[in-house]
DNA sequence: TTGAAAGCGCTAACAA
DNA sequence: TTGTTAGCGCTTTCAA
């Protein structure tokens, strides 16, 4: 409060001492007798001096900012998994002073991405979502610059951290098997995001056995109510719902429909959220914590950033929960 | 592509002038003739040189990032406002060279926007929500940073850019009653949100002489629902929610009360969105441009950073979609 | 029209 | 344990 903008010349001359005093005080780098330290930062705290990062960024080559890159045109209910996460990496970033400079990507446009590298304003990034060929992983990897990815990827030599989709779907497939399901049918999204093929190889290896249908690249509304559609036209027992945004597409069609569930047809759905957690039945489905899928991230880009070694893949758990749509 | 880490100075050298030369080249400031500034920029452009914006920052006393602070806990609903008003906000900054950095307000935790103004990361902040006694906006004013709020304020000299809520809720609400409605009902969301006030204005004032109840405060979905009941037993003719996730909500009671709209009740909704948009039959609501919202908050922010004067407040525009759901 | 030199506020060898 | 002295890469007076 005192003072708006002192410098750390001002307090190595107010205290008699050396600016490489002050700074080593400061940074906990270098011996320095406890008085002197101690000295200092009670100026320090009594001033409220607030080192400029600018400077310290340039002098050390760091922004002290990590890039946080998420699709520009995302559906709404993926929205709120971005939200859950980001929130995990602004956690974990905030304790160690880092901020975060957030780029989006239409399609596959990743100008933005390039100008935030081209200009160095990050120390490191971390990629909100993965595509197969992902053309922002290759620019990532040409950088040169740490990353993480949130979701998996093929591309050698990236570090990444998922959600278990596949054992979790094959963990729920083999479930619904078990209850005597005869035939079953996937709805998914669209097939170049690497979480639409794990998903979609859990459920076949879980069904392993079940007559089974997929319906890939079902996006629009209408798309997936055809889905439905040729579902029950072909009499299958469940319906299961790749994320919650189809399965609560699918939810309204079979209501509109007059199918009861779970006795007219099953419904289960790959991923959950507060988009469907009011449907009555309650729906069977795959239960993450995205928050600490970012906080994973970001404390591992930290260490990546800090030098050291981190593991290349780190899968996090999920949860079954089973309800009344799989009766 | 052909040079890594060129520095002006490199530059200079090779090109046998001094580094205020290129300088002057790059930024157009100061005389300079054609053809040294040609042959400086063609240099630039054939080695891909980028300027270091940390040691520009430092020299200028800026960080060409501004501060996009929006509600870590929102809905998902609002999650896509805050969401299409960014892309406004980046298409602008982009444009000038900018980046965003993200900030979350908890409740009424700022400790994330005090560290990022303590620590100068920024040169301006966007609000991207203002409540009443808005406690980021007296942060923002006391330390003296250009900001501006996306949504009003009473706030004395806070630059504000916002829908016209008021006028657009009273427009709404008067055709409402032309149409004859005897009785209302407003379901309304937390009243410390300076737009749930503006709109709770614009339907009284809209639905003058017509007998009309108010329920502020309605945040969970049973609270909702409870309202609902209310204006059912009290046979309303009209429920107006507030915004497009009550009336997400509204019409999913609606639906399983078996009350018929808008026969049994007309249903409209102060704020359009997806949620909303695949109902049948269609609502009746007012229709926003979130993303020309953050454009122009953008770009009135850039202005000041820039010391220029602008408007302090900018209503923009709405449009009313009369649907079936209030024949 | 151009250049020399000081400085933005901090870090980090290297000395003392 | 502390201080001296160069930088980090750019902008900006002030001279030439």
């Amino acid at each position: 409060m005192t003072n708006e903008n002192l410098t750390i010349d001002d307090i190595a001359r107010e205290l008699g001492v050396s600016k490489t005093t002050v700074s080593r005080s400061i940074s906990g780098k270098g011996r320095i007798s406890e008085t002197t330290r101690r000295r200092v930062l009670d100026f320090i705290e009594k001033n409220n001096y607030k080192p400029n990062l600018m400077a310290r960024g340039l002098a050390q080559s760091r922004t002290y900012n990590i890039g946080w890159v998420v699709p520009g045109d995302s559906e709404m209910t993926a929205l709120s998994f971005f939200q859950q996460c980001m929130l995990g990496v602004i956690d974990v970033a905030t304790q160690a002073d880092y901020d975060l400079l957030i780029t989006t990507i239409f399609d596959h446009n990743i100008g933005g991405l390039l100008r935030v590298l081209d200009n160095q304003k990050v120390d490191g990034v971390i990629l909100g979502q993965t595509l197969t060929q992902d053309p922002a992983i290759r620019a990532l990897k040409k950088s040169g610059i740490p990353f993480v990815t949130v979701g998996s990827t093929d591309e050698k030599n990236v570090v990444q951290v998922d959600h278990d989709h596949r054992n979790a779907c094959r963990e729920l497939a083999s479930i619904l098997k078990l209850k005597g399901i005869r035939s079953s049918v996937l709805i998914a999204g669209a097939e170049n995001k690497v979480v639409t093929q794990a998903r979609r190889r859990g459920f076949e290896e879980g069904m392993d056995g079940v007559s089974t249908t997929v319906y890939m690249n079902c996006e629009r509304t209408e798309e997936i109510e055809q889905a439905v559609e040729d579902a029950l036209r072909s009499k299958t027992d469940c319906i299961v719902c790749e994320d919650d945004r189809i399965c609560y597409i699918v939810l309204g069609k079979l209501r509109r429909d007059g199918v009861p569930i779970p006795s007219g047809v099953r419904v289960a759905s790959f991923y959950h959220s507060s988009l469907i957690e009011d449907s009555q039945p309650a729906i069977t489905s795959l239960l993450y914590d995205p928050k600490a899928l970012g906080a994973t991230a970001c404390r591992t880009l930290l260490a990546m950033i800090a030098g050291e070694t981190t593991e290349p893949r780190q899968l996090l758990g999920y949860e079954v929960m089973l309800k009344a749509s799989t009766l």
